[in-house]
DNA sequence: CTGAAAGCGCTAACAA
DNA sequence: TTGTTAGCGCTTTCAG
């Protein structure tokens, strides 16, 4: 390929930009410069022992320039044994805005570190044997390093293969431990949210708790307890009301929440579509908010947040900061700064910050 | 790195599965099965010309699995200059949930054809020279086309090099016309969502509008006075009034619509969020929906549009499918089955799908 | 039916 | 201070 036969005479065109259609490498560069693909090699790259007098190098690099070389990659990569590529695999990443959130940090991380992304999306229901081959894809394009993230804190078993090259999980946890991870304080975000009820006043306060057997239900309700309790509150006796986490499991719990005769003042919900079911409920109760009711909630999803009246206050699930936490985890392992196999035994957990709006005032009295 | 200096012995641990370091390559299967790489490259390719006795065939494939041999896609693209790498430059992954639906279209069309994705986010407000940057680091590894995808429909300056490659724009368009792209049905989206309110019953029907100039607001606007004017009805004098496109926005607008002395009792609002401020702003003027007011949404937030009370109808944009659609097209001219020039000319256009909840019922008399 | 060998673009010993 | 050359792992022409 590339202009066979023809080229009589003017091939080179102007003497403009060379557009030509032909990629230009290394060694159009040292033909160009009048030296050869090693110096080119070497100015290029910065290599710190090679010997290249000044002229030559400001030489290489103008013509370089000139001719719009740009390295190929691939041949770099095949040569050096390093792609300078991540593997991301995402559990449903349209489903939540969280997984964008992961792939931001994660991104923002590695090109500062001049490292790029490769994103394989994969269902949280998919087989293990189809993560295997998701891992395997990754593999065989010889990415430097995989991360692991799902779209909600869990506990998940990994394809074996993903032990072939440095990882790091984002947002789990293996079930076989052993994998360099990073969560969420689930536990210290519920006591930052009782905490902003209870540095309201509010005495009575209750929890609106999710049903699902994940860590984040009973880490929540942990934090909540202890919250209390180290208010002085009875805490293991705090009301509790636990439906599905969407709206209408809130809109129930809250409604039920509402007809205790102890009726809190403060509401602490498991996450903001719960709340957004207990404005809900309240609304048709007839309870204000914040007047008569406080009301937290758990993972900051701007859309409702932000949108609800009056605007919830929220704890923040710390997706940006994980993404990137865990990407610059896996650099540091793939250039040999890092140890992953030392932060392994335990996940490594990230703050969750309360987000202030308008949700929370004094108790009435 | 990898084994230096040690292995004085006991390299080889067991005869089981070969999970040594070193990755096996197409010599280690040729030599263990007693054949030529050719042949090798041969059977685990499917060449089509290849003349090889089926047993000899049987024999590598056995081998391969046996060693668990993976290609190196590093070294066959080097050698075919082909990747099968796909880039995608998604502007604000994050912010929006419909960066993901683009993404998850785009992998799913993808994969299905073997290819895969490296993701560049980038700003919106990010300078031309740095998204040039970006284009130049998919360049350099060597993809064999780029996707480039807005957060919401908008006519961009492209790049100069990224007419390097095959490239197609999702949600976009170039200012410059001459490249291909995907865009949504914006006019048609409004007269569907206009059709939805015509077809309960409604005849005096307003508009909230936002009002950027982007090409929605336009095309929103003329499909629903179009809509209008098909059914008869005054569509050049129908109410119209723009906001900000937020909630608040739509909060205010809507107020503004209520007052006016012939209200009216279908309201088509620009998007999801204007409609959660419309529904806001009924409440406090004590008009429910549907039963005095039917409103019709757009864009589909599932966050919004589904925990809204009563459910908003509203029109979907096909992320998914501008994704999905981008890259068959993409893909079919990588390949050769596609003349992307020919489709530049214009954008494609893809239908904007009602999504039927709850707030649209008959007029009151 | 199968194999030898060239070369994709680059890096890094090793020579000069 | 600079150049020659041997691969990285694979595909593919061309000879057996």
């Amino acid at each position: 390929m590339s202009c066979p036969g023809g080229g009589t005479q003017d091939d080179y065109k102007d003497v403009g930009e060379p557009l030509t259609n032909k990629t230009i490498g290394i060694k159009d560069v040292a033909i160009a410069a009048g030296v050869s693909v090693t110096t080119v090699s070497h100015v290029l790259n910065d290599v710190a022992y090679a010997r290249v007098s000044p002229e030559t190098r400001d030489k290489v690099k103008a013509v370089a320039e000139r001719l719009g070389y740009g390295p190929n990659r691939l041949a770099q990569a095949l040569r050096t044994q390093r792609t300078g590529m991540l593997g991301l695999i995402s559990e449903e990443i349209a489903t939540t805005p969280h997984a964008g959130r992961i792939i931001l940090g994660a991104d923002e991380a590695a090109r500062a570190r001049g490292y790029n992304l490769m994103i394989i999306n994969t269902s949280g229901a998919a087989s293990l044997e189809s993560r295997r081959a998701d891992v395997e894809a990754l593999l065989e394009r010889r990415v430097d390093g995989i991360l692991y993230a799902t779209m909600y804190h869990r506990k998940i078993t990994l394809p074996d293969n993903l032990s072939s090259v440095p990882a790091v999980l984002v947002d789990s946890e293996s079930l076989s431990g052993n994998v360099t991870s990073v969560v969420p304080d689930e536990e210290g975000g519920a006591r930052i949210a009782v905490g902003s009820l209870l540095d309201a006043g509010h005495t009575r306060i209750g929890f609106l708790n999710n049903t699902d057997d994940v860590p984040a239900t009973h880490e929540r309700l942990r934090g909540f307890r202890a919250a209390l309790n180290e208010a002085g509150l009875d805490g293991d006796n705090a009301p509790v009301e636990a439906e599905h986490s969407e709206v209408q499991g809130g809109y129930v719990a809250a409604l039920r929440m509402f007809r205790r005769p102890d009726r809190p003042t403060g509401l602490f919900c498991y996450n903001d579509r719960m709340a957004m079911g207990a404005y809900r409920a309240a609304a048709e109760m007839g309870i204000t908010i914040p007047g008569e009711l406080s009301v937290v909630g758990f993972d900051d999803q701007e859309l409702i947040a932000a949108n609800i009246n009056p605007g919830l206050t929220t704890v923040a699930l710390p997706h940006y900061e994980m993404g990137a936490w865990a990407t610059e985890r896996l650099i540091d392992a793939i250039e040999g700064k890092t140890n992953l196999a030392l932060l392994a035994s335990h996940p490594t957990i990230l703050d969750c910050p309360l987000v202030e709006r308008d949700s929370i005032t004094a108790p009435r009295n």
